[in-house]
DNA sequence: CGTGCTTTTGAAAATCATCAAGTATAGTGG
DNA sequence: CCACTATACTTGATGATTTTCAAAAGCACG
């Protein structure tokens, strides 16, 4: 594992109501020291929720502008470093978290470190919502993150108050069921060169700032065999083969360039 | 594929009100034509919900008593011959089903016909929970199985009414999200002993008559390997080895007693 | 310009799939 | 009732995709 440096010291940035020592606990990485950074950080502790990248994404967007304030109260924003661990598989599950900004890997392990990812979460994502009052997952920065934490019990009572987040809640969770039996489809039956592709085109629809065609891979090629039920190796072997075969091209190992589209889709949905 | 005899003739059993033409159509198979049976169907049409096994389980749980003429009449019973597919992925998705009697199989296909059984639904599994317009997979009876069939509009006007309903939706929808990601575990990090083992080890959480110990397995050997990603001969293997090292022994074909429960386990949990 | 990590590439090994055939079981028809 | 057929299940031999082991190349960082 990577061994973090000064980012180890790094807590929880915290605004919203609530929470006492929110001021004493900013980052000490040189990006936070900044007045600026500490005039955003009060910023966002004012109206945390109405200048939220995920405002009108996930479950937040069933709020509206008028009750905000009480979902502000609720929420704690977090900054997570690359590479720290924010949710614990086992854990007795206290909060929801809603990611904002950056990537997070979701997984399960098995005793002796075999590693399935589950899924990458990204702004907007909600996670914890497993009945459960234990984690049923893990959940990693793969870059610098920024997540909303609500305590599971507060939001509870939120949540019957406003239906329409519940029922928003059950619209994201189809749609991660949904997620969840391609991605069966895809660990039971498909091929590497298949999986790789599935992956690829999946990447296409995240938000990025490249242009057309390019996609980003913002996590590490393990993650992404952890991902697809893959190795390492076989994961960079497959882009490989997909470049001698002109289906992709790679400006560098996290920016790839979709070359042949059609022939990637025909091969994600296994028709070669 | 396997042919269905008389079986093929059989159609729909339908109960419930709005459906005028309910009563011609049950089913020809001789179980269903003596006259207590067809008893039976017109008692279950008067109060199907009452007397539904799936009364107290999943999301008709949370309708009271004095309510639940308005889920009686949305509610369409219908007896699904074993083989028979009665959802199909991609088709526009105008209801909802609710297992009460049976097993079923939930599945995604590839276009090559390779098939990916994302699980097996048994009393009290709610189907069709998608937010998108068409079914995301395919669904056939394992044995003889008894479904619920609801208009989806018109539950969505029920549950309207009763947010009890949505809560519970929404557990159902979390609880399935959680054995995904285990699924997904499974399908991407175990072996396929490893995989065998869970599997019957997740049976015996099924109910049925037999014994302490003794697990049935209601499913072809081909729908096991389509749920654990293998092949029908890899599943045949496997279970053959697991019997040579005394941790099962097999009844026959469909009853397997669980001979070393720690041994399963420890496997199970990729502990060896 | 090392140092440490990620990525890529190569060769050998292994698990699981495929191909093929035999056994068992259930339903069918004489 | 018994052969007959179809299907499911099991077992064996072979093969291929993917993993494992090993090492080189590329990059970021101090």
């Amino acid at each position: 594992m990577k061994i973090w440096g000064y980012r180890d010291f790094v807590a929880l940035r915290c605004y919203g109501a609530g929470v006492s020592n929110a001021d004493q606990k900013y980052t000490r990485g040189p990006e936070m020291t900044t007045l600026r950074a500490r005039q955003q950080s009060v910023l966002r502790g004012a109206e945390p929720c109405a200048s939220c990248g995920a405002r009108y994404s996930s479950v937040c967007a069933a709020i509206e502008e008028k009750d905000l304030d009480r979902l502000a109260a609720l929420a704690v924003s977090m900054s997570v470093p690359a590479g720290r661990t924010f949710i614990t598989e086992g854990d007795p599950a206290e909060h929801f978290f809603n990611v904002t900004n950056g990537t997070a890997k979701l997984f399960k392990l098995l005793p002796d470190g075999r590693r399935q990812i589950t899924g990458f979460a990204t702004m907007g994502t909600f996670l914890g919502l497993a009945v459960s009052s234990n984690y049923a997952f893990s959940a990693e920065a793969v870059d610098d993150t920024q997540v909303c934490r609500f305590s599971r019990i507060r939001l509870r009572h939120l949540i019957d108050d406003f239906p329409a987040m519940e029922r928003r809640l059950l619209d994201v969770a189809s749609n991660e069921l949904v997620a969840a039996q391609e991605q069966m489809l895809l660990l039971g039956r498909k091929t590497a060169r298949e999986r790789v592709a599935s992956f690829l085109l999946a990447r296409e629809s995240c938000v990025s700032p490249l242009p057309e065609g390019h996609i980003q891979l913002p996590m590490a090629r393990t993650d992404i065999a952890d991902y697809l039920g893959l190795t390492v190796e076989t994961i960079s072997r497959t882009l490989t083969r997909l470049r001698a075969d002109r289906l992709i091209d790679m400006v560098s190992p996290t920016e790839i360039v979709l070359r042949n589209h059609a022939a990637l889709e025909e091969l994600a949905a296994g028709m070669s």
